[in-house]
DNA sequence: CGGAATCGTCATTCAACTGTTACATTATCC
DNA sequence: GGATAATGTAACAGTTGAATGACGATTCCG
C-alpha cells in the first residue's frame, strides 16, 4: 500500500484530496500547515509528496528544498500544487526538484492520474523477473528454477523480488529492511543474513558458490547482473586498443 | 546524450521546439506527420517521445498505446501535447500510459523542465567513475581495470571511490581519512600509506609506476586528473614511435 | 486446541579485513 | 655526499563481518 503526504492549508481542498486518495486505495497523512513538515515525512516516510507551494507560515519551494537536502527523503517524488501560473514559478518549482506541478484549480482525476504516474516508472511494470534459470512470477508470485517450481515464504519471495526488480546494485541491509521489511520495522539487521542464507539454500545449486545472489563484504547484497559479463566482454573490445598503445 | 522524438504536425511549434531541445543537448529527430510514427520509434530508439495527440492523419493517443504495445518501446517515456483540456482528455491521456501531459499553450522552458525530469532519477548522481582502462560502479560496487574485475575491500572501494570522484585534487592524509574513514575516525594517518600501497598493488600495473595514484611529497596523494592520463598516453604513444623510428 | 510453518534472534565459527609497527627506500636540503 | 624527513613495504595480531545451525515466539490452519 503506498502512502501518501499532503501538505495544504486549504480546508476544502484537503479534506477532498483526502476523500478521493483514500477511496483509490492510499495510505493518507497530512498537515494543514508546512511547520514541522520535514518532520512529518521523517515519521511517515511516504512514497510520495504533494506540497502546496503558498501556505501561511512557510514556503513549500522551501520544504521541496528540504526534501531534496535529506538523504532519507530525498528521492521521494514531490508533486507541486499552486495557484501561481506564472511561467518562472512553474519554471522554479520543476527545476527545484519537484515531479509533477499542478495548477489549480485542477480535476481531482486528473490529479490521481499524475499520482498514479509518479508509481508506475518505479517498479519496472514487468510482471515476470528472469535471470538465468532463475524466474520470479510476481502476479502468482512464484518462483521457478530451472523449471522446478521453488516454495519460498512471504518474506523469501518479497527478498528476492527486492533484488532481482534491480539486478547489479548492492544494497545495505539497511536499505534491504527498509525496501522489503518496511520503514516502520523492529528488525535487527543480522535477520537478512539468515533470509539470504534461506533463501541461498532454495535457489542456489551450491550454496557456498552463489551464482545469483552475490555478497559484497562491508557493503551488503545483489543480484547478479545478467549483462555483467556481457559488459566486461564489450569494455575488453575497446580497451585492448588502449592496452596496444601501452605495449608498444 | 538522450535522444528525443517529436511528432508534431504544426510546423511552428515543430521547428520551435527542434530549436529548443537541440540546444539543450538533445539529440533529436522528428515527424510532422503519425504516419509511421512507430517505425520511427523502432529505427531511433528514443529515450523520450513527445506525441501531438491531434495529428491530421492520426490520432497519438493510438500511438501511445502503439508504443506501450510494443516490447522494445514500451518502457519509453512519453510527453502528451495537446490543445484539448476537457477533463476526460486529459486523464485518457494519462492513464493510456504517457508520462506527462503538456496543454497548449505552454512555456518552452516548461516544457523543456518536464523533459529534465523524465530524465532526472536515472542519473540522480554519476553511476560509474572512469580514468583511462580503470572503472568504477558505485552501485555495484565493482571496479574494473582493462575489463579485468578487481576485487577491493570496503576500505579499498571507498579510498578509490573519494579519490576518484575528485580527480587532480591532492588531499592530505588527514582529509582522506576524514572522506574515507569519517570524522568519528581513530586511526593513525600513516594507514592511509598502507591502503594507497593496497590499492596501488591491485591497480597499477607497476607499482612503482603509478599511473592513476599519484604521491604528492608534503602534501597527501591525488588522483590523477583524466586529461592528465591522455596526456601521457599520447606522450607515450609517441615516444614508443620514436622508438620504433630508432629502431628501424 | 495442536501441530506445522514461518519469523526473528542469538551464539559460534572461520576467513577476511583492519590498523599498527618496524624497517627499507626515496626525496630533499644543506 | 650525508643528514633528515617523507614515503614505500612487509609482517603481525586483533577485530570484524558473514555464514551457519539452533532456538523460542508467533502465526496460520485444520
Amino acid at each position: 500500500m503506498k502512502k501518501i503526504v499532503l501538505i495544504e492549508d486549504d480546508s476544502d481542498l484537503f479534506a477532498l484530496l483526502k476523500y478521493n486518495l483514500e477511496k483509490e486505495g492510499y495510505s493518507f497523512a497530512g498537515s494543514q500547515t508546512g511547520k514541522g513538515a520535514l518532520d512529518l515525512f521523517r515519521r511517515e516516510r511516504p512514497d510520495l509528496i504533494i506540497l502546496d507551494i503558498m501556505l501561511p507560515d512557510s514556503d513549500g519551494l522551501d520544504i521541496c528544498k528540504g526534501i531534496r537536502a535529506t538523504p532519507e527523503l530525498s528521492h521521494i517524488p514531490v508533486i507541486f500544487l499552486t495557484a501561481r501560473a506564472s511561467e518562472t514559478d512553474r519554471i522554479v518549482g520543476l527545476e527545484l526538484g519537484a515531479n509533477d506541478y499542478i495548477v489549480k484549480p485542477f480535476f481531482v482525476r486528473e490529479l490521481i492520474a499524475r499520482v498514479k504516474i509518479q508509481f508506475r516508472g518505479q517498479q519496472s511494470q514487468q510482471r515476470t523477473l528472469k535471470s538465468g534459470g532463475l524466474e520470479l512470477d510476481r502476479s502468482s508470485c512464484r518462483v521457478v528454477l530451472d523449471s522446478q517450481e521453488l516454495q519460498l515464504t512471504a518474506t523469501e519471495f518479497k527478498l528476492l523480488e527486492f533484488l532481482m526488480s534491480r539486478p547489479g546494485i548492492v544494497f545495505s541491509r539497511e536499505q534491504l529492511l527498509d525496501g522489503v521489511w518496511g520503514h516502520d520495522r523492529a528488525v535487527t539487521d543480522r535477520t537478512v543474513d539468515v533470509y539470504i542464507l534461506r533463501l541461498r539454500q532454495k535457489v542456489e545449486g551450491d550454496p557456498a558458490n552463489p551464482l545469483y545472489i552475490r555478497s559484497v563484504r562491508g557493503f551488503g547484497y545483489s543480484f547478479h547482473h545478467p549483462e555483467a559479463v556481457e559488459v566486461s566482454q564489450a569494455a575488453m573490445a575497446v580497451s585492448s586498443t588502449d592496452r596496444n598503445l601501452q605495449d608498444a
